[in-house]
DNA sequence: CGCGGAACTGAGGACTACCTGAGAACGGCC
DNA sequence: GGCCGTTCTCAGGTAGTCCTCAGTTCCGCG
């Protein structure tokens, strides 16, 4: 999650807008502020009346939209914004519950959804790819993350390390790419827990050392090491200084 | 479906145009939406007539046509169409009833159809068929998938593995072009759910599963094996890392 | 040099995703 | 109607993954 990476780019006059709609406020404000902090230009809405006003006066490009809502589910919404003419893409939120199969019919097209509680990283790597496929299958975004020779191929999952294949767990895969996309930044675990684990995880900083550990394991057997401690502040991606 | 196998390699500027007709809009908008995706261009119609106006106006390649619509039904239209000069390819949507039948009898020509409820997979498959013989049978895209020593003919549905021949059911068959369409990219069960079933498949993606170890069965018992589980995520079909 | 806090890492338990065999349900076909 | 192939469900087994915990090491500072 990254000013200056890939999004950042855009020129600030013309941000991408996105709507964000849940009545949970915590929801709301949690995702409104991580994707300002991505580049995004982000209005929230609480129900599903207010967020068809809101997609007339704002127009975003892409909408976040929790399935339940107080008024209209989201489902009859995305059927409302759709007759009004032009499609926008939608990345639902829902439970871990039944719902998740009625939001199935939707992975197919521009539209994917994100189940509760997810990760920041999870939701902004989401929004990222439905924006990547509604402007058209061949933009610049590649999906693809480089940092010396440790590369990260979003699409097929896979990292190589000095051309080496390296088989990571969703986790380590995850916090890998929040690294890669902050490299050479340093982030403290705080930061780390906030956007890499679920925003409902209650445990320990710990993991994140013992995530690190991992990483290390597999992807800093090699020379130089990339993952840098810096004690009492916390970690960073970069080539060792001369 | 993939922006990047066979159709997205066609030109930006002129995409070959398809026509949706139906009633129900929340079928033109599947449709719609994963032709799209597939490069095309495509415009929707609810009634006969405004599919005759729409042809006119559009001038598109293909027509995928609804035989249930409240005005015209679909023989009339594609009648009317045939009337108006050049005759323009027609895929069938129909219910699995008696009209199954008489859509049978029309379709020795350029065009076909498909029973309701599709799969996505399904249909866009008849679509590239249907065009690829209205075009001449000598154009660029053979029908034919390929990867590794793993061979698959679309047209008289024959599927090999290391020169050795290999019986599919229809079910296993369209997972694997589905696998062999997006090789080398991870695909969620969801994902291959969505494109695979039939759209109004409600069970369990316990299935997808089943359907994996099958195919397992069938074509990986040679060397290398070519489907792997990406733990948390999904399946991909590719070569063994290094 | 020694102390205290921070970070590292191995082990282990709980959990979950996945695999697969068995069989029920369905439909086509003789 | 009865047979057969296909599709789908279900449940037991397995292995991968996540997280906790605690002992140890490392680092910085007095």
């Amino acid at each position: 999650m990254t000013p200056g990476s890939q999004q950042a780019t855009a020129d600030v006059a013309e941000r991408t807008r996105v709507l964000v709609v849940d009545d949970e406020s915590n929801i709301t404000d949690l995702v409104a502020t991580v994707l300002r902090y991505e580049g995004f230009e982000v209005q929230t809405a609480a129900t599903g009346r207010d967020a068809l006003k809101a997609v007339t006066a704002f127009r975003p490009a892409l909408v976040v939209l929790d399935i339940m809502l107080p008024d209209l589910d989201g489902f009859e919404v995305q059927r409302q914004l759709a007759d009004n003419g032009g499609k926008i893409p939608v990345v639902f939120l829902t439970a871990k519950d039944g719902t998740e199969d009625k939001v199935r019919g939707l992975t197919m097209g521009a539209d994917d959804y994100v189940t509760k509680p997810f990760s920041l990283e999870e939701l902004v790597a989401r929004v990222r790819a439905v924006l990547r496929r509604a402007n058209g299958p061949d933009k610049t975004a590649t999906g693809r993350l480089q940092f010396a020779d440790l590369e990260m191929d979003e699409e097929s999952h896979e990292v190589w390390r000095a051309n080496e294949a390296i088989e990571l767990t969703p986790t380590e895969f995850t916090l890998l790419r929040y690294l890669l996309l902050n490299a050479k930044r340093v982030l403290s675990k705080a930061q780390i827990l906030d956007h890499v684990w679920h925003y409902d995880f209650a445990g320990d900083a710990n993991v994140v050392e013992t995530y690190i550990s991992y990483l290390r394991k597999k992807i800093d057997r090699f020379d130089p090491p990339l993952i840098h401690t810096i004690r009492g502040v916390g970690y960073c991606l970069r080539l060792p200084k001369a």
